[in-house]
DNA sequence: TTTATATCAGACTCTTTTGTCTTAGATTAA
DNA sequence: TTAATCTAAGACAAAAGAGTCTGATATAAA
């Protein structure tokens, strides 16, 4: 069950995550990715290409071909991923529904979600590619991989 | 689109909302809960079916028939709602969908979003539905309502 | 006792999300 | 040039969530 991302932002996280992790210039297949990450090829195949569409992977055709980061890992952040998969509706509607709820409307707990909120926001603007493909790399997770 | 939780649970928090508000007693039908809150009456109607069964509500057949609560409102949080509707599943797992991510093994947000969740089950387990219902009481509402 | 009004319950449809399958087209290497 | 390997793309299927419809049953009031 997905908590706040789509599964297809889930997957488009850990795929981009595992993208930072290889040297420059490097491609990396779908075949491959798919693999290692656990999630459906042809499944992964569409999220990659829209990440590639909105500009922040690139693709090679062909053997030796396959994806990588347009530009490099510490520039591109959570937020920037969460945007171009699910959209950024989490930052602007009630957590409990009410249609009427704002700022001049508030629910009851309106200004309490408001800063969880933004303590959200803040984390997906704050963490680049680059330091969660480094938290990935620590030995208790190239064991528990592939 | 809803966010964190379902459109079930959102309705389901609606509804009991709106019961906090009624004196003691008073029993509301499904009828009048649909038209106000502008839910599909018979959604609503299952939803508080699965709130009667779980205790929090009481229903009665027939004319001058209707829900009620069971208890009194303050008595029931909004985290009571949200376990009988949705579950706890928000409080457990990774919010970037790593399968291997735990305290053992975090993600790069693993901290962060601990942080987040908790504030979030703060919210939920503070806030009853009592106050609930007296936030909607205000003369904004019921120009909004209706 | 009859009628109107409720809840109760389950089958059904619709939509969105997730996942699968097939074919086409590009590119590299033998 | 041919074969192998890859992405590209769209049709299709399965599953889950959301919402609808119908009939049964209970109950209060006329």
């Amino acid at each position: 069950m997905s908590i706040i991302f789509s599964r297809q932002c889930e997957y488009a996280l850990q795929a981009v995550t595992y993208l930072a992790r290889t040297k420059e210039g490097e491609k990396t297949s779908i075949r491959e990715l798919a693999r290692i990450l656990r999630i459906p090829h042809h499944f992964l195949a569409k999220i990659l290409q829209r990440l590639t569409r909105k500009g922040f992977l690139i693709s090679a055709k062909g053997p030796t071909g396959g994806f990588a980061l347009s530009m490099p890992a510490k520039d591109i952040t959570l937020f920037h991923i969460v945007d171009a998969i699910d959209g950024l509706a989490f930052a602007n509607s009630c957590v409990l529904g009410f249609q009427e709820c704002s700022g001049k409307h508030p629910c009851a707990v309106h200004d309490q979600w408001g800063e969880i909120r933004d303590a959200l926001y803040g984390m997906l603007v704050s963490r680049n590619v680059a330091q969660m493909g480094a938290a990935m790399k620590k030995p208790e997770y190239e064991a528990a991989g592939n």
